[in-house]
DNA sequence: TTGTATGCGTTATCAC
DNA sequence: GTGATAACGCATACAA
């Protein structure tokens, strides 16, 4: 049913390793077959077999992707960045989403390397979990690029400053003249949540304030977490001033659900988030993280990795996230 | 430097076609056997290639999907149910999007048949474009499912009932007191921008009003292009009453740029959008369209087709769409 | 320039 | 129960 280059070969009353030849534009055949064999799998409808392709020449033509939420802006622009470098090297992505979950996260990996993807980019969990599966995949070979870092194993890896965005976040607060804080972590598997949750405790702790424990609510993630946290903070007997929120996404959450609740952003409850998502109303103050650009250079580095145009050691690069003030801080005048 | 089962067969003693039987569960191997097998090849590190598996059994586990645009929530949702129903048979998923742009869907259905994925699951471009990659792609009997319909094309469809959409939103519109409506339509190759709109118009002649020409925006994609528009709008000297997005994105694009032009929604202006996207803090009265069902449910007849449980003939099956009315239409007094 | 032979890692069809 | 052996579709080294 499926013609093959063996139909091909009958076809045109040439060997199959013409054909393949032919066909692969190698050098070494006359202009004449060239035609001939295109001509001939044209006309028989000839699709070459990339899993065949793939057992004999060691390389699939694609790679993996594994991300943590299909459906938070972040990750669309990490994976439209990879996309497009992938499209340019004429690869295919298959992509994952762990959803915060370190089984399926192991799993996927696992799938990947049995469809011996010629690489893979990930997002790993870096809270709260093991990374036996990260040192496996390193010795089985396959080049990986990884979005964060992990102890003691040695790969390429991009980060985002997430402690200095942090910092960048509270310092803001700070200078507006806030001084009661909540601050709401992300997912208890993100490292970046952490990260930030600590620059916000030693900014805080720098300037004199102790953080108040009954104002960090953890373990928050998507927008549905966010409008719970957002109807607890207005039914707080003595309210915080500001929120510091781990994303755009539960910032959002957390606007709707207090405006739904009566009160005003920002008169009545400052609020900052991160990611800096585009498709949105809400002139919310936020930092801005360059995720588009990480997905092309995460893929940059893999193609670097997979086609050996660099032996060299392993990369380590930071990108800077920067606050970008819009109008959902409001200036404290009172303390 | 891989282990096979040719590693593991001689390991053990044991022919290939037993350790394959083994590892695969078939009936007929005794227990210690099996038992042997497995601890060989988890001794050896063994990992089963899916590649060679998928030549030899015709099957590769994996699917395609190809929507149009990674970035719009829409497709997100679609997304997380075609991901998530293939996750549960243990299939994988490449994700391809084809950016509205003809030659890049074309050039992906290819790609995903030369890669021999068990089945493809497509959300097309429907208007001022070709279809034969389509008749092509029937004719190499490679199993998919649309997201709408191709005339002449039996296959397994899916859509959502764009027209009544249309109709709803307008009808909403003009028991609101809207006369002056402005339609921004989405991309050209749409199919949805089109009944909508045909929706609109005819919609409006029902009640005896001409639709004006010069509120109608055409080919609009993305939170770029709703900015612009709302610029414009912003700046009519006759400015329409309200503005039908094609979808939520345009809708915010457009919210932005009139609010930014120092109008208010919907008191100088309501809007409309489709998708009823979440992650929004904006009150915005929508089109609620059942994305994330719809992807599950193009999921499951694929997978029907694939593992032949269903062969009866080609379904097709409409979604509804529902006006969820909230505050971003004003009632109007004075016509 | 073209043809032959072999291998890629599995599954599958047979015998034994 | 288990073991040869032949596909699967292509690439490639080597001959011719």
């Amino acid at each position: 049913m499926n013609v093959t280059i063996a139909d091909i070969a009958k076809a045109t009353g040439l060997a199959k390793s013409t054909i393949s030849g032919a066909l692969n534009n190698k050098s070494g055949f006359s202009e004449k077959t060239r035609r001939r064999v295109l001509a001939a799998a044209e006309e028989l409808g000839y699709v070459p077999n990339e899993i065949a392709r793939g057992l004999s020449s060691k390389s699939t033509g694609s790679i993996g992707l594994i991300i943590k939420d299909i459906t938070n802006p972040f990750y669309n622009h990490i994976t439209k960045g990879v996309q497009e470098i992938a499209g340019e090297h004429g690869y295919t992505v298959f992509l994952c989403s762990s959803g915060e979950e370190h089984q399926a996260e192991i799993n996927h990996i696992q799938a990947m390397v049995r469809k011996r993807v010629d690489g893979l980019i990930i997002a790993p969990l870096l809270e709260e979990v093991t990374f036996d599966h990260f040192f496996e995949l390193k010795e089985q070979n396959v080049p990986f690029v990884l979005l964060g870092k992990i102890q003691g194993l040695s790969c390429d890896t991009y980060e985002f400053d997430d402690y200095d965005g942090g910092r960048q976040v509270t310092e803001h607060l700070l200078s507006m003249g806030h001084t009661r804080i909540c601050f709401v972590r992300g997912p208890k598997t993100s490292k970046a949540a952490k990260l930030r949750y600590s620059a916000f405790i030693n900014t805080l702790k720098s300037h004199g304030i102790e953080a108040d424990e009954r104002y960090v609510f953890q373990n928050a993630n998507g927008i549905a977490d966010g409008m719970a946290v957002g109807k607890q903070i207005a039914a707080m007997p003595d309210r915080p001033t500001a929120v510091i929120c781990f994303d755009d996404v539960i910032a959002i959450g957390v606007i709707k659900a207090v405006m739904e609740a009566g009160l005003q952003v920002p008169e009545d409850l400052s609020i900052i988030g991160f990611d800096d998502i585009e498709v949105n109303t809400f002139p919310l103050t936020t930092v801005s993280i360059p995720t588009y650009e990480a997905g092309k250079a995460l893929a940059w580095t893999l193609f670097d990795r997979i086609l050996q145009r660099r032996t060299s050691g392993f990369q380590h690069i930071t990108f800077e996230q920067k606050l970008i003030e819009r109008a959902s801080v409001r200036q404290l005048y009172n303390k």
